[in-house]
DNA sequence: GAAACCACCTGTTTG
DNA sequence: CCAAACAGGTGGTTT
């Protein structure tokens, strides 16, 4: 159950031949897609959960439970996909139709495996639609997809509005060069252009799950096609890792504010953004305009400093006590912190500096501290006249004494925009809050 | 208000079966469940109000006093109406005006006995909608509707919105079989089963307007047509009081959950569910599957204690303190608790004290505290560790003392499942509160 | 204008 | 361990 056995396996089943073979096969399955039963236990997948016990013998329940390849029953009767890639199980989600799964697998299989991966069914051609599709997006995206079962939708939006989402943040190839050259990194070779930055509030990287764009520059760099756009639409961004990010972009008539909704949250706790951080909105130059955002931490937070347990709170501890990152942190399975390009050389306020940030590339950031961001500050912490949690830590940063609140004296300016919203009834509710941000 | 009203209340409908001075209900559908023994009896109305004594030998009073069938005089010189059935007198109610009691009789003759009954005033023809309302009622909620006077506007509304429904609850040819022959067809008959219950959680009773349906018992039970049942149906329960709920019942493909949405927040509203209370789903077998809904107080809110006054907040009042039932409160027509039969046989917990609740009729609820639920709670109190500032506008509650948290201390089960929802990493927020549950 | 309704969305929890 | 399920949200529209 190597990759290799993988790949072995994909090829023997490409040399397995006819498709129509293949599908029909229940066999084939078996042995191909799901596999490892030949091997035997060792090979069971490695997740615990499932029956693996029993999932030994029932190999062949499950096994034969399909007769696609990558296609598995669930317990509860659906059909569940997966793909083995490095010796990981992919999970490309549970469909209530048999074929469904098996479809999925094979857009998975062309993505992760390329154009000549074995499939179920007939592949696309390489001039069809799908084709570009599945090239213009990324790997995880496209299981992502899969698993959430958008991808017909995100297949039929891509194919019909190349207008809206192409023409901001065109795809152009760009997914595919990354792809295939990470190293390359025309990331920071093709001219870009800031567009904008904001220091994100509380509200933006709290649970209101939305990034609101000051109106202005929506306005300015962000149109919103009045008609019919009502829905909104879907922008892609590049990060500094060449990671996609999808956000959908809408006009709030309740609130009349631009906001940047799905898939915020999700870039907010990928880059453990806090309040006070500064978010940078990029569009290289030239006829394929991508988009790119970024972001650095707030001067007072530049030094991440060491979170605190909880039970400590009151008293700020100097030395990061969790020696192991996160404990109980779950790992995203793409979850890396922004690898960033390095911070520019001269960080000259201007426009060169502003879009890097932290600046940890992939590797690193996996130790690194700084992205930590315990999910719950000490109580009792203000920072910008709001009462916060939350604090951040950065191994990097454990060295040095923790910072206090009083670091962020010197934000006058957020001080004064946020204060306000701390100025809360209060009395009421004792300890708990859970609506978002003020609850 | 007391406890042992309640018992006693309950025990009269489970064991008394005689009946007929088991007060009061509506309940025909409690005695079915439970025994199966009461079958004719229920069926009578014995309404306490105007007694049955007396009533005993109606006959005579009935010929004398009115022209029109089935009418009769009451001492207070209203008009009753009533209908035979198998030798068994089905109130119908009583009114103001000679003509209206008719009417009634009518309407209640074309559902017992059929179109061809005899009635007094000329029977709408087959083609008219309120002979589909007719058909798509059973007998027991067209006898409810008519001694609450509700008949007119359930027909109104009934014929107004008559979209999807009577898929999964049709009732099918079963009111249509009663009514052909009402002696096979009674009411207190046929068995039902119970499908499953739910333990409510704040937001299924809360602002979000919505029951979710836990999603093996919705595809278990209530199946939705994949294809085009994209904008889910409208299914009819009946409950304990024979009134009819609508509720539209859908899937929300983003969450991925089967959920009540229109009209659950009325059945909350009226019923006074709170969190941790528990609906039961029941249906009646046999080809005529007529759904039933039902709930029970959680254990701890057996007693619904009387609200304090905010001034008094901290304190019980033991004793209610308006003598007077209601002042101000509006009839709902239709407030009485689930007089259910119990819940399975052997939930384990004192299966007794759990499924009624108050199981008031009508007439009785005018009394019973337990069914108040003072819509609003003071501030600062926190149910299930959910700080909870829910009040309610409507008249009818205000004149109720909230209650106090206190309340739910002993539910701990649910304090428990609940409870660490509430614990939040406390952010930024210090203050307000804007979640749905409360308030 | 408020409340309900609607169709989404997300983070925890868990079998 | 992770995908499913669901409790708890949202903005916008309808009633």
């Amino acid at each position: 159950m190597s990759a290799s056995t993988d790949e072995a396996r994909s090829d023997c089943t490409s040399e397995e031949v006819s498709t129509s073979n293949c599908k029909a096969n229940p066999c084939f399955t078996d042995s191909s897609g799901l596999e490892r039963r030949g091997s035997g236990s060792s090979v069971v997948s490695p997740d615990s959960e499932n029956n693996n016990k029993n999932a030994v013998e029932e190999g062949k329940l499950r096994l034969s439970s399909s007769q696609y390849k990558g296609v598995v029953r669930q317990p509860n009767g659906r059909w569940g996909a997966q793909i083995y890639q490095i010796h990981q199980r992919v999970w490309l989600g549970t469909f209530n139709r048999e074929e469904d799964a098996a479809r999925a697998y094979d857009r998975a299989a062309l993505k992760l495996r390329g154009h000549h991966a074995m499939t179920n069914f007939a592949p696309v051609d390489d001039g069809h639609p799908e084709a570009l599709f599945l090239r213009l997006h990324s790997k995880p995206e496209i299981v992502n997809m899969l698993r959430k079962h958008t991808y017909d939708e995100e297949l039929e939006q891509s194919t019909k509005d190349d207008s809206a989402e192409a023409k901001i943040s065109l795809d152009s190839d760009e997914p595919k060069v990354a792809a295939s050259n990470p190293a390359a990194a025309d990331w920071s070779s093709s001219p870009r252009e800031l567009l904008f930055e904001k220091t994100v509030t509380p509200s933006d990287v709290g649970k209101l799950n939305r990034l609101v764009i000051p109106k202005h520059h929506a306005q300015k760099y962000f149109p919103l096609a009045v008609t019919g756009a009502d829905k909104g639409i879907v922008l892609n961004f590049e990060d500094s890792a060449a990671k996609t990010w999808r956000f959908r972009y809408s006009y709030w008539h309740s609130s009349q504010s631009y906001v940047l909704t799905k898939g915020w949250s999700r870039y907010v706790r990928d880059k453990r953004l806090q309040a006070g951080d500064v978010v940078a909105f990029e569009r290289s130059n030239g006829a394929a305009s991508q988009l790119y955002i970024s972001f650095r931490r707030r001067p007072g937070n530049f030094l991440q400093r060491a979170a605190q347990s909880p039970a400590a709170a009151g008293r700020l501890l100097s030395p990061l006590q969790s020696p192991s990152p996160f404990p109980g942190y779950r790992q995203l399975s793409q979850v890396f912190y922004s690898p960033l390009r390095p911070v520019q050389p001269a960080p000259t306020i201007s426009s060169r500096n502003y879009y890097m940030s932290a600046s940890n590339d992939g590797n690193f950031s996996q130790v690194d501290f700084s992205n930590l961001r315990p999910p719950c500050f000490p109580p009792g912490i203000r920072l910008f006249g709001v009462d916060v949690s939350q604090s951040s830590t950065s191994t990097t940063l454990n060295l040095f004494p923790p910072s206090t609140a009083e670091d962020c004296n010197n934000c006058e300016e957020l001080q004064k925009s946020w204060k306000r919203k701390s100025e809360e009834p209060s009395g009421f509710y004792s300890g708990k809050k859970r609506c978002h941000e003020r609850l």
